[in-house]
DNA sequence: GCAGGCTAATTGTCTGACAATTTATTTTCA
DNA sequence: TGAAAATAAATTGTCAGACAATTAGCCTGC
């Protein structure tokens, strides 16, 4: 639990780093409370307000929480799945919207990694996965919906299909490659073809899902793949056309 | 871009999330400067320490970037994939060891990911991914190495693997998967004859994926997966069977 | 023309203080 | 004695102001 005084790293990024790492190695295990700013501050030979932004850092990442009072402090927090998927979504979402990644390949790693879920999900789908669904393809049935609930609805109906996987590992890792194309479907604008054929889709899935029918399933999630892919080519293909007038 | 002085969250976590939704809607774009310092604490009303501590958080997510100097300041970061990969591997890595995933699911999903990366690298991997595969399985085979060492080339093995499908979102995605398990293949102790097995298997693997022959990739990603998902089953057992002594 | 220094802007850090919150303790009163 | 209320203590949250360090641009002197 050293700093370097000549490293060209803040000196509160130092020390967030230096209690990540005892946390991330286990020296410091879950609930346990860090000493209080002013120790800390003490201990590194630096002011409060420059433990505090480290402590901020930490607390960005939800590797800790902070409380007040008398028997406050900071305590290592136990990382929720919850939490997880949040920075999953938000890191996943900024990456494909900062990086130019193409329409397909985000396409093709979404749905190659939603493919292997498949046989999981017709294994082990129960009612709850079956039920939101349905209630998800009722709810891009409806002609009203914006395009963006549609693609609202869209992400849901797919969260189902992995978390009928019953592997919460699989749904944290695939949160990131479901929800984090949602502002590239976006982009799309849907027609009434285009939503009645993917709803189709949708509920051939969700049949072969119901029957425990991992090829059949496998089979709709390659031809909405393949769907999925020429609606985004069709809109890329439509702006490059407007970017070259 | 207001603050609610009834929340019961910190002014420099309301600060923060609403810098980051400026970003994250595309309002800032990447490398746009934000205010300074002291604007951003008259534009909210607060002291530089709490805006600094709301900076501090979004540069914990490499959001940001912030340079000193004349032209210094703020800056939105174009999120890298390698920063990416980072943040997904130390949340992966935690969760897990956090939340008493058991050795079976956390495999289920690695191999399970892994298993559908395959059929792309066999037609897409390039003589790097070759190479690199070649190389940690020459790593492997060195009857001197550590455990620790071992498993860190078993990961490097697979990651290449992966990088062979040459999609970078899937790579990242994957990064959690495979890279988060290490420290739970840590505490596997691998016998010269558990050792030979599983290289022999690699060894399978990279043929496979050599002859681009997807099937074969795929069956040998099977017993790689029963057979490591046996090694946990034991280390697991023993471990129970120790703790009831 | 250019090398050097000067200036201004900005982040990084420090000091000290006070407010808000929560728990533990003590006091007070029935 | 018992319980409720007041008090104290510890801790985080916030503020104000200051100075140091760093960097870009300008400007002067040669």
């Amino acid at each position: 639990m050293k700093l370097d005084p000549d490293s060209p790293k803040d000196l509160s990024a130092q020390i967030a780093a230096a209690i990540r790492d005892e946390i991330v190695s286990g020296k410091l295990i879950v609930d346990a409370r860090l000493p209080s700013e002013s120790e800390l501050a003490e201990h590194f030979a630096v002011s409060r307000p420059t433990v505090r932004e480290a402590l901020k850092r930490l607390a960005a990442q939800s590797l800790i929480r902070t409380q007040r009072g008398a028997t406050g402090g900071a305590f290592v927090n136990r990382l929720s799945f919850e939490q997880a998927y949040g920075q999953q979504i938000t890191t996943s979402t900024l990456l494909l919207s900062m990086n130019e990644v193409s329409f397909d390949v985000a396409c093709e790693a979404r749905f190659t990694l939603e493919r292997a879920c498949a046989p999981l999900a017709a294994a082990r789908r129960g009612a709850v996965h079956l039920d939101r669904m349905a209630f998800e393809i009722a709810r891009q049935s409806q002609p009203t919906l914006s395009d963006e609930d549609f693609c609202a609805s869209d992400v849901a109906f797919h969260r189902a299909l992995v978390d009928a996987a019953c592997n919460p590992v699989l749904s944290y890792q695939l949160a990131g490659a479901v929800e984090g194309m949602q502002p590239l479907m976006n982009m799309i604008t849907f027609t009434a073809r285009s939503r009645g054929a993917i709803i189709a889709l949708h509920a051939r899935i969700m049949a072969a899902i119901t029957a425990r029918n991992a090829t059949a399933a496998d089979a709709a999630l390659i031809e909405l793949a393949d769907y999925t892919l020429t609606l985004g080519r069709d809109v890329m293909a439509a702006r490059a056309a407007r970017a070259a007038d």
